[in-house]
DNA sequence: GTCTATATAGAGATAGAC
DNA sequence: GTCTATCTCTATATAGAC
């Protein structure tokens, strides 16, 4: 495969992955994404077979660019608390995104979870790894297996609410109050030692 | 419109709840739900003209299906803490339901609001009816106004969070640990006076 | 590697017979 | 009020020329 060829792949991945994030999987067309990517659906095929290859794709795209901002916010804090910080105010951060189409993890696997779709738990595997990273934090921040595993769910959970509320109903005062709330509550958990 | 008719057409909103619930709004078709209902696609429409129609109705069932519950639970409990906790429950209640499937709330808020459906806000009605509601329990349980509020949403996004975490790694130990932990926050919020 | 043309299936929606 | 037949559009997917 030519350069060429690798730049147009990983252009329909990033458009893709775009579009499935604001139109959802399904709603979202072969002519959308080529007309946006600026080639014809023919072409479209020589790159990816079927709907399912551009969503393996998208989703293991996703992967990457999550692992690489966990990287990046472990390489800027070496406080665990701080890092977990991190973690919350991606609520704060992609706050006018998450307005308008929500969370893109949590999106996607609803999706695929009614879709009855095969990648569904390929989708699932997002939230593991910002599950697992959560845990490596608090472990390394003094906290037993099993309370890191449920602090690490408690958060996830907390931001996919905060993420759903906050798309439904458009409150910024809520946003905000809740990521106080879930940074108090992260500092408590370690206070009460 | 005949005894019948009427029939038919609420045999249609019913079925059309569940599958728009399993399967997704766009997702579910009209054959998909005519096939279900036992009648054919033409007849279809002498009952509902466009799909957005049978959405509404859907939605409207919804509505009337939550008020009657709201109102079950208050003849159910005087004390609005044990009415609350009610709320808290159904995750508990719909449990398999929510593991398959998600929250039927946010799920299809989530979807129209991506499909940039003109029917969003009527779902979001749903929403606003839980949060009217726990807010009217609070303040009869002596909170002011703005801490009913900002309690009520704090109970709404924590719900929403767990229902789309536990649809998305079905863990079970971590659903009981989240309705315990969220029972006993709203108690602190009046223990704490 | 890109295009045009086309196959095939299913969607939403309509017309009109009974 | 229910049916069959049909229209139109768009979807995924393929074939083959350049």
């Amino acid at each position: 495969m030519s350069i060429q060829g690798a730049e147009t792949q990983k252009k329909i991945v990033e458009i893709s992955d775009d579009l499935f994030y604001r139109q959802g999987y399904e709603h979202t067309s072969f002519s959308n994404i080529a007309e946006v990517v600026g080639i014809s659906r023919g072409n479209f095929y020589h790159h990816f077979k079927t709907k399912t290859q551009i969503l393996d794709a998208v989703i293991e795209f996703r992967k990457e660019k999550t692992q690489r901002m966990l990287d990046d916010w472990e390489s800027s804090f070496t406080d665990e608390i701080q890092r977990v910080k991190c973690f919350i105010n991606i609520l704060i951060k992609n706050k006018s995104k998450i307005k308008h189409y929500g969370c893109p993890v949590g999106t996607l696997t609803t999706e695929l979870q009614k879709l009855d779709h095969s990648a569904h738990e390929h989708a699932v595997e997002i939230f593991v790894m910002f599950k697992n990273w959560l845990v490596a934090q608090l472990k390394s921040a003094g906290k037993k297996g099993n309370e890191a595993e449920q602090i690490s769910l408690h958060l996830l959970a907390r931001s996919q609410g905060v993420a759903t509320v906050f798309n439904a109903i458009k409150n910024e005062r809520f946003l905000r109050a809740e990521v106080d709330s879930l940074e108090t509550w992260l500092d408590e958990q370690f206070e009460r030692v």
